[in-house]
DNA sequence: CCGTGAAGTAATCAGTCGATTACCACTCCC
DNA sequence: GGGAGTGGTAATCGACTGATTACTTCACGG
């Protein structure tokens, strides 16, 4: 029933498992998501999937620290870029805002976790993500300047998990907003939306 | 078996079970939460909940209307108190703040709310309260000030939620983002926290 | 060519949960 | 005093879902 090309090593499975994982986990939940779902998502069957991770808690802890980690190495890319002129700040923002387009399942998957902060196995993980982001940010910047950034970023966050998105050019608060929070990267956001319409 | 005094007027243990759920929704997230849990939380029976809720969902929209209905009352006070020389702005973060300490659960059923987004039934009611909230702040100040006020909200609604009040006096971190984040304000939020605990 | 381990699935089980049904208790009014 | 409406529950059902088990298929080394 399976072809030869559907075998694939399990590293590089469990990789898919995780990409897949991510998406479904941020558009979801924890709870809200099924690992048949996940497993659809990967084009695998829902016994591989339980089976690789142990548990759908500890997949999703796995999806929640490997979020992180990439969200973090983008930063990192933006604070090392050396041929950049501008300063570190704006440079971050950017950053982030490139996620917006190329990533969202990443940054839906960060907010779902930030929200189970009361779950005894999910929770310290999610808060060790949360300082972990905040700690890189204070590297190159002030803890006022860090809070800020923080700040937008959960609005950003905010934004697109409620799907406000699909309100731009019909609703002209709605357009406000978005062109305050994004500033002169808004153009950037609306072509990343069209791309994935 | 049920005693005379638990026999209550229907409106007012609806108003009851409102409030039981926004805690539980609160905490556990709308998929993650039962209702049974609900109806423990309000001190009556599953089916009495379901029944007068019509289904779990359609509960679930009522507490998100009320909970914006909530926070936009208490900003409206904040706007209105005449007493304060304050100008609006502080006033209105320390409203903010205010919910923070009283109405914990209130803030976390918004926000989550806000993350059902991609629901087809849930998802509207959530942009229009986010929305209810930004034209109100609109009212009384510029978009970008507005924006920023969003944003600030939504850091504290994801503080909480991660459950990272629990680390404070732990890591010192953690202090320093909420000290940046509340300010002059932080002696309220800190106060607040030791009274639920 | 055989057997061993890795990759993967079908079938199924046990628990959970939202919803339904049928019923009980009390009060008020005629 | 009886029946009608209101406030409430116990019992249960059906669907869903995470996890387990047992099986299949294939590549590869000796």
């Amino acid at each position: 029933m399976v072809s030869k090309t559907d075998r694939i090593p399990a590293t590089e499975r469990r990789e898919q498992i995780l990409e897949a994982a991510t998406r479904v986990f941020g558009e979801l939940g924890y709870a809200g998501a099924t690992t048949d779902r996940v497993a659809k998502a990967a084009g695998i069957s829902q016994p591989y999937v339980v089976r690789m991770f142990g548990t759908k808690e500890q997949l999703f802890i796995e999806v929640l620290e490997r979020t992180c980690t990439l969200i973090i190495e983008a930063l990192d890319r933006a604070v090392a870029d050396e041929a950049s002129e501008k300063p570190v700040g704006p440079r971050i923002g950017e950053a982030y805002v490139h996620l917006v387009e190329t990533e969202r399942g990443v940054l839906l998957a960060l907010m779902q976790g930030f929200i189970l902060g009361h779950d005894p196995n999910i929770g310290p993980v999610a808060r060790r993500g949360f300082l972990r982001i905040y700690d890189r940010m204070r590297d190159v910047m002030s803890a006022d300047e860090a809070m800020r950034f923080m700040a937008q970023g959960m609005l950003i966050n905010t934004l697109i998990a409620s799907n406000l998105t699909i309100r731009i050019d019909e609703d002209e608060r709605v357009d406000e907003l978005f062109a305050c929070t994004f500033g002169d990267k808004l153009g950037l956001v609306l072509e990343g939306l069209n791309r994935t319409a």
